[in-house]
RNA sequence: CGGGGUGUAGCGUAGCCCGGUUAUCGCGCCACGUUUGGGACGUGGAGGCCGCAGGUUCGAAUCCUGCCACCCCGACCA
């Protein structure tokens, strides 16, 4: 019984089963939740702030390279989705479908309802699993002349993809996303533009969610269904998987055909758009949980943090938390002067050490606590959380300190990443070298691979190691495939993915 | 969807094999008091369609059948 008390305090440790660790995380940290609906989770205040904040964030750098929000329906005509082939094909085996408009009490159950069999839909609708179909239907209408190119939209949305296995953010039937959709007058635009999207993607998981990625080509058969080209970026977590954390696709003129997407070009004559799409989603969460936390909890680097500072009292009497709030509300005055996001964690219904242990948890980058011994001495003892040190610092410079720890915590984190993606990026020539790196060492693999198909799919019976990416700033260097010895010109990175 | 496992109070659980008083314990919750520099303590209290639906039986948390959900391992995937 000892032991169930300490479970429900303490997080079960990254060594001892790092998948649970992560599942205990998101609840304890009050992240996320299962819901009554198979697969799909609900997202909790907290982590919904977090959302927000990477919305606020990305939805910023859109913007500023020109893109615009709109907002399509939820549902695709089938004969709509069926339209780009691949990509119908692509996605058919994770589709919910509405087939009927209306219920209807259940004449042999009292008080319970059934789908009423006369309100059959004439078409089917599919629950969009994403809305490259609906959207390049209705650009079909928007575009005639070159005039109206570039279109740049992007869409804050829901989409069902019908997954066997859910993880809470990792993979739930029903996520949040961002998606931008692009037509272009020419294919290098419209290359430049999916090339710009990965740059913007790496820009904010680097900036803000401090999490280094590697920026690369999808082979082949990791492409996106229905793109010629997908640009990605990819993340390292903590237990050596890799995470692919956002793709920006290259469609050629795949959609424009197939919705007949037709322009007049500058010398009158007829020419289908060239297309782009791109999105990342809420497992962006999940990302940032793999790769900064630990046994304790959540860390958050401060540019996604709720608050970034909490300050937390530590009183006997009532004198004592009068004084201590007044000094409180200098310094909070102060760090929102910085714009700085700082919560006064005054409840009088835990004490100090829950509240310790609580916004540990939920990985708040500074706390300030402040007692008796503080206000007669001028100081506060403040707590960073990714390193869990402690010091006592005067009042005298506070705002300077916090602002620059802010900064160093946010460096600290992208850099500690850094180190451990680096140490784990392994060159291997044999295939055995690769086998053990793979069991042993874990992480991402740089290997010369013949470029085809078959020797990817091989790899992945035999390792379940796939190919990440073609990384766009590998350099060219002969070698010899590490499975079929056949000749490469360039190493790609393998790596077990979630 | 295939293999394995688990469903008992908000959470974690005992009981189930071998059916039979009022379903066990801890955390949490509520009230009062004492506390407050790392998850406080005492006293008292509330809280259960034992996952759901059938079946067997005088009697089911316990046995049988079906379903559902969750977890782990595969296949699929952002």
């Amino acid at each position: 019984m000892c032991q169930n008390k300490d479970m429900s305090k303490k997080l079960t440790s990254r060594a001892e089963d790092y998948s649970k660790w992560y599942n205990e995380l998101v609840i304890k940290a009050d992240l996320a939740e299962n819901s009554a609906v198979r697969g799909c989770m609900v997202i909790k205040p907290y982590g919904y702030a977090i959302w927000e904040k990477m919305q606020a964030e990305l939805d910023k750098m859109f913007k500023e390279t020109g893109h615009q929000n709109a907002y399509f329906p939820l549902f695709v005509p089938k004969s709509l989705f069926e339209a780009e082939e691949k990509n119908a094909e692509g996605f058919a085996k994770e589709c919910a479908i509405v087939t009927h408009y209306r219920l209807q009490n259940d004449p042999d159950k009292p008080g319970k309802l059934r789908v009423d069999p006369e309100a059959k839909l004439e078409e089917e609708l599919i629950v969009r699993p994403t809305s490259e179909a609906i959207i390049w239907n209705t650009f079909k209408g928007w575009v005639q002349s070159y005039r109206d190119l570039p279109l740049l939209i992007n869409q804050w949305a829901n989409v069902v993809r019908w997954e066997m296995r859910t993880r809470l953010f990792l993979r739930t039937a029903e996520f949040l996303w961002q998606e931008g959709h692009t037509a272009h007058e020419t294919k290098k635009e419209a290359v430049t533009e999916a090339e710009l999207m990965n740059n913007v993607y790496a820009n904010f998981v680097q900036n803000f969610m401090a999490i280094p990625v590697i920026q690369g080509l999808k082979t082949e058969s990791e492409r996106f269904a229905g793109a010629d080209e997908t640009y990605c970026i990819e993340a390292l977590m903590q237990d050596g998987k890799a995470l692919q954390a956002g793709t920006s696709h290259f469609l050629g003129q795949n959609f424009a055909k197939a919705f007949d997407v037709k322009f007049a070009n500058k010398e009158g004559k007829q020419d289908h758009v060239w297309a782009t799409s791109w999105g990342v989603s809420t497992r962006l969460m999940g990302a940032l949980i793999m790769t900064h936390s630990d046994d304790h909890g959540l860390v958050l680097p401060p540019s996604l943090a709720p608050n970034q500072v909490v300050i937390v009292p530590i009183y006997r009497s009532e004198e004592d938390l009068e004084a201590i709030t007044e000094v409180a509300n200098a310094i909070i005055k102060d760090l929102r002067g910085s714009h700085i996001t700082v919560k006064f964690d005054n409840r009088t219904t835990y004490r100090p050490g829950a509240k310790f242990a609580q916004h540990e948890l939920q990985g708040v980058p500074l706390r300030i606590a402040i007692g008796a011994r503080d206000i007669a001495n001028g100081t506060v003892e403040i707590a960073r959380r990714d390193t869990l040190s402690k010091e006592v610092v005067g009042l005298d410079g506070l705002n300077d300190k916090v602002k620059a720890l802010i900064e160093e915590i946010q460096d600290s984190l992208y850099n500690k990443a850094l180190k451990f993606r680096d140490d784990h990026i392994t060159e291997v020539d044999t295939f055995d070298a690769f086998k053990t790196v793979l069991e042993t060492k874990t992480g991402f693999i740089s290997a010369h691979w013949d470029g085809t198909n078959e020797t990817e799919e091989q790899i992945k019976t035999l390792t379940k190691a796939t190919i990440r990416c073609i990384p766009l700033n590998g350099k060219l260097e002969a070698g010899i495939c590490v499975f079929s010895g056949k000749p490469s010109k360039r190493r790609v990175l393998f790596a077990k993915a979630y």
